[in-house]
DNA sequence: AATGAATGAGCTTTCATTCAT
DNA sequence: GATGAATGAAAGCTCATTCAT
């Protein structure tokens, strides 16, 4: 692979930098000074490689989307069963969630949820350039695909995929916020397997059961 | 009904302006100036009623979660059937959703993601007296009973409650947030029925199938 | 005696309870909101005896002035003899040094260093009521009609009365302030000596030494 | 000589103008916001130099004790004698005082009292990270060589130097607070004669005379 | 391109003082 | 007389942003 130009790099530093920052003090405490400095590199050149402090932060967004949409992707076109593409969903946001809240340095859980609000105060007051929920849809309608071909083969039983694929994600996301707040206090394996129960069993067209 | 006290009512005008006004521009970014304004009062009286910002802020979420303890204590207290409990923890958390969404004075659903952040930064830096993860347990806790009731009844399939009651609550807010984020791109009474499909359905004892 | 009617006795209350607060906390710091409760009353209350905060202090100082003076004035009133009384008023001096440091309650040090730079300032800024350094000098000058007797009466040298009694009373007064910065570094006793031996001393006529 | 680097003139600027706002407003009236106006740079400035309001202000006493240090350092390692030495403490100490009261500008009179008072709050809360009872030690103690000298010379009869430094220093310090409060009320050259007729006739060994 | 010194708007918080009760 | 709730001016301090180097 050819290697990032320089530019580019200092870019991806910055953001990473402005991440773990974020994440520990919030959107609206973390400083550009911090990012700076945790960067490596002067205050003055963040502002050459980003407008603001809230451009900055839609970067971030953008990244962290583009991250989970290459994830979520990756296992819809895969060469899985739809049965077992809708389980690796849940597999792969469970381990996705584990190595979020093991990843201290950055504490990604809390940059999900600025994002969160970001977006819902975006929707309040609409400033941002891109549409915050238009990207949400595009995560959430990576699934929509698996869905509907599980219900072509028939392993699913009819159902509207637009409405599930966001009860799927937008419940997962809850869980995911309120599993990280209880820090260890429910186990994660039981959730994966009660959360299968009733995502995957509930739309399983059980047709040996007649 | 006798009115409250000159005070308490002052406390709670305060209150009841704070929420807008962090509702509308966040824990952090809403001013103390503005919430005296949007009260009515000097700014200096804010602080004859509550020690600082923060603790301020402490005293929403406690009136935030009261509100929402008794709301679904009343529930769970109720003279219903568990199932018709269970539906009708669905249906209230929907009705709750809808009138949060169009009180657009208070935006109280922007107040709810304030909580849950700023209590995701508590978990991190542990700062606030009150244990609030905790007290997000004892809302979901209010569940518990009823699945309880439910399964020595044998309407509900053997379930451990504590992680059930979790994954209700846990994904219900996921929806709401993404709900409200969605600006009515779905459809409200339809995400009713598919989560009652789910968690419903999910958990009855289905005996007459045999 | 008669007591205090009862006006004066909450007037005293206050100053005691603005005495006790402004050596603690400095003139500036110090707030009524303390005084107030320190006196056990109510901060409006304060204003019914004193116009503002700076009146109050100038209170305080014409008390402390005024014990001050009641105190010289009776060593120098007493029926002891020029020498003794010279050396009455080094003791009484040290004894009341000692007596405002012990003080802890109150520090009476701290006070009269505040009143201090409050008349250097006023000297500057020429804000208040009454004439400070006037004030002092009428303190200086308990000393000079005995420095006068014993001219007089051939034990003391020929001196200009006023200039030694400043002197004596600035020098104590700076050995005062510093012995209380050295937190017993130095011995009281032996400061005394050294500034018997200096003062009193100094201005004997030693008529036997020819 | 070169110039100070740029940081460093700035650095210098700020604190003349805190001295001078600060002897003239005193340390808790004194605002950043008029030292700034005062250094004519940005209140932000201000901050850059030094953490906080109190870091300045004990930066001031460096500079001060500094200077203070250096003048009489000088004067005890010159090549006089003994009793010349300790004329010349005095003749400069009053020279200096001349110079402190003349300095309309900056007031350093009162910037000695700030000081002063300042140390004195220090010993109470224990806040500052300087022991500043200590640094007056050490400017009293400029004397004791002196003094030393004098004595293994035969010129003073033999004393305890370090409560001897203490008296001289802390009389002169009180003579200075007290002359300047008196305005010219005193003749500075009178006064000079007579700390010189108490404190330097005062330890002379006076051999000639028996 | 990279920097960081400089800045002032803007924040939280304090508190002397007022005044209705 | 006594009170303390109410207030807003005023302060210390922070930080996004600019800009000369």
């Amino acid at each position: 692979m050819t290697p990032l130009p320089k530019d580019l790099k200092k870019k991806e530093k910055i953001i990473q930098a402005a991440m773990a920052v974020f994440a520990r003090d919030g959107l609206a405490k973390g400083t550009i000074a911090s990012i700076a400095k945790k960067a490596n590199i002067g205050k003055g050149t963040v502002y050459e490689y980003f407008q603001n402090k809230n451009t900055l932060f839609e970067h971030i967004i953008y990244d962290v989307f583009k991250k989970l949409l290459v994830g979520y992707t990756e296992v819809a076109d895969s060469s899985m069963k739809p049965i077992e593409k809708l389980n690796y969903f849940i597999d792969y946001s469970y381990d996705y969630l584990d190595q979020l809240i093991k990843d201290d340095q950055n504490n990604q859980m809390l940059i999900l949820t600025e994002i969160l609000i970001f977006s819902m105060r975006d929707v309040l007051h609409g400033k941002s350039e891109i549409s915050l929920s238009k990207i949400f849809r595009e995560l959430f309608e990576t699934l929509s695909p698996v869905l509907e071909d599980g219900i072509k083969s028939g392993d699913f039983i009819p159902m509207d995929v637009k409405y599930f694929s966001f009860l799927f994600f937008a419940s997962l996301d809850g869980l995911g916020l309120h599993f990280y707040l209880q820090e260890g206090y429910y186990d994660s394996n039981k959730l994966k397997e009660y959360t299968k129960q009733f995502f995957v069993n509930g739309i399983l067209n059980k047709r040996g059961e007649k």
